[in-house]
DNA sequence: TCATTAAATTGTT
DNA sequence: AACAATTTAATGA
């Protein structure tokens, strides 16, 4: 993995200076993980914040009965974790990947020395934290307010979030039981919904994945 | 390259 | 939850 690729998926590194980046590429580990992997269980130590290069990332947990939920879905350009580092606990969630990913991992002591000394890095995180909170708040809303056809749109709407994940293109790669775990509906619910989204011209499905044709009018979609 | 098969995913009931 | 249809990936002739 050179560099370049590292730096063209983590956009932060662009707010650090020569010498902070190149402390920081040097201490990086890139991993490559198949589909279906857990990359961090719930009750595992915090060692590092994690950035996804290629592929796609769910944040989930499962209830004690065996049931599973999905939070978000982090595509490339995306980094998490950074929750339990901050607060010094053990991992609250699991992320798993959804496949064949690479994944980046910054250790603990070069995310803490970034706190320490670069304020770009804080005023990056602060702003990727409020995006964050507002993802979220936004998620309990239409949760309670909206039909599932416009809360699929709105799931689909929020991987595409320019500020948590730059520069990632139309298409999505997750199959609909995926897009049903994240949306919190059956799988056969998730099927009629982007059937309804489809000849809303708002994305094309196809197999194992999906093209978003118009973010704006899914953002849009049920108000 | 093509045909066969298994596995995954989709669409429907 | 179950079923059939479709797509993909892997295998070997």
């Amino acid at each position: 993995m050179s560099t370049q690729t590292l730096r063209a998926h983590a956009r932060w590194m662009a707010a650090l200076t020569p010498g902070e980046e190149d402390r920081v590429i040097s201490s990086i580990a890139v991993q490559h993980v198949a589909a279906g992997s857990n990359i961090v269980r719930k009750g595992d130590a915090a060692e590092h914040w994690i950035g996804v290069l290629s592929g796609l990332v769910k944040l989930s947990s499962s209830s004690p009965d065996g049931r599973a939920t999905t939070f978000t879905g982090v595509p490339p350009g995306g980094w998490f974790g950074e929750g339990s580092l901050l607060k010094r606990e053990l991992r609250k969630y699991d992320a798993v990947s959804l496949s064949d990913c690479s994944i980046a991992l910054l250790p603990r002591a070069s995310f803490e020395w970034l706190l320490d000394s670069s304020i770009p890095f804080n005023r990056y995180l602060l702003v990727q934290l409020n995006e964050r909170l507002s993802q979220f708040i936004g998620m309990v809303e239409y949760e309670r307010l909206l039909d599932p056809d416009a809360r699929m749109a709105r799931c689909i709407a929020d991987l595409f979030n320019p500020t948590l994940y730059p520069g990632i293109g139309p298409e999505l790669p997750i199959s609909q039981s995926e897009l049903a775990l994240l949306v919190g509906v059956s799988r056969q619910r998730a099927n009629q919904s982007l059937q309804t989204l489809e000849r809303a011209g708002l994305l094309a499905v196809g197999y194992g994945g999906i093209r978003v044709l118009d973010l704006p009018g899914l953002r849009r979609h049920g108000l």
